[in-house]
DNA sequence: GATTTCAGGCCCGTTACCTCA
DNA sequence: ACTGAGGTAACGGGCCTGAAA
């Protein structure tokens, strides 16, 4: 797909079947962008091939709706859907004679090209912001778990040695939690298996052992 | 140099159209 | 045949930025 040889973005070369732009390209893609009559009903194949209704959007003026509002949606076809996709893989914007070469070469209009960027980005973008969901739920579920773990091993302390939570300590340097016993000497419980899933420090005023 | 104005581009939310189950 | 959901092209408004006055 050597568009333009003074393109770097258009130096893209893409092996599409039954596309093959010649370097007069526009006459080369006529099997792909067809005008069709608006009023005919759009046939589409079971692969989906997207046919183009207009090139040029603008209100419709002869279905008496003139004073409405009534589009008409572009279907882009197969072959320019994954031009356009490779060249946002390759940039995520376009420079000015990108989008005019880009639009010449698919027979779409700089606007069109605009829009279907600007979509592209907004799609990319919810992805994204789908899958960062997805992780803090995940995220979130096994805090979840881990909380609830650290729950049964307090209680687990508790019933072994009746002291109140308040006075479990945890000390920086050897990180093991300690019980501030009442006659002021430390007694050093058994945390190993709690610290190995959490670096938690149950009391807020930790001690040195 | 600071301010204002304007054009162009992008983002965001929304609408309208289209297909499919 | 009808309908609702989902995908997406297109629109309009707001914001930002750089250039010109």
């Amino acid at each position: 797909m050597a568009v333009s040889p003074n393109s770097s973005f258009l130096e893209l070369t893409i092996a599409i079947p039954s596309f093959s732009p010649s370097p007069s390209l526009p006459s080369s893609s006529d099997h792909m962008v067809r005008d069709l009559d608006i009023n005919q009903t759009p046939k589409m194949g079971k692969d989906r091939e997207w046919i183009m209704i207009s090139a040029t959007p603008h209100v419709n003026d002869d279905d008496g709706n003139s004073g409405g509002r009534r589009r008409k949606k572009l279907r882009l076809t197969k072959d320019q859907s994954h031009i356009l996709e490779e060249s946002f893989i390759q940039n995520h914007t376009l420079t000015h004679k990108q989008k005019q070469e880009l639009a010449t070469f698919l027979k779409l209009s700089q606007r069109q090209v605009e829009v279907w960027f600007q979509n592209r980005r907004a799609r990319s973008k919810l992805k994204h912001t789908e899958m960062e969901c997805e992780y803090l739920k995940r995220l979130f579920g096994s805090l979840k778990e881990q909380n609830r773990q650290l729950q049964k091993e307090v209680e687990e302390l508790r019933a072994l040695k009746p002291v109140s939570a308040s006075v479990l300590t945890m000390c920086p340097r050897c990180e093991r939690v300690t019980v501030a016993a009442d006659n002021g000497s430390n007694a050093v419980e058994e945390g190993t298996a709690l610290r190995s899933q959490s670096r938690m420090t149950i009391s807020s005023s930790s001690t040195l052992c």
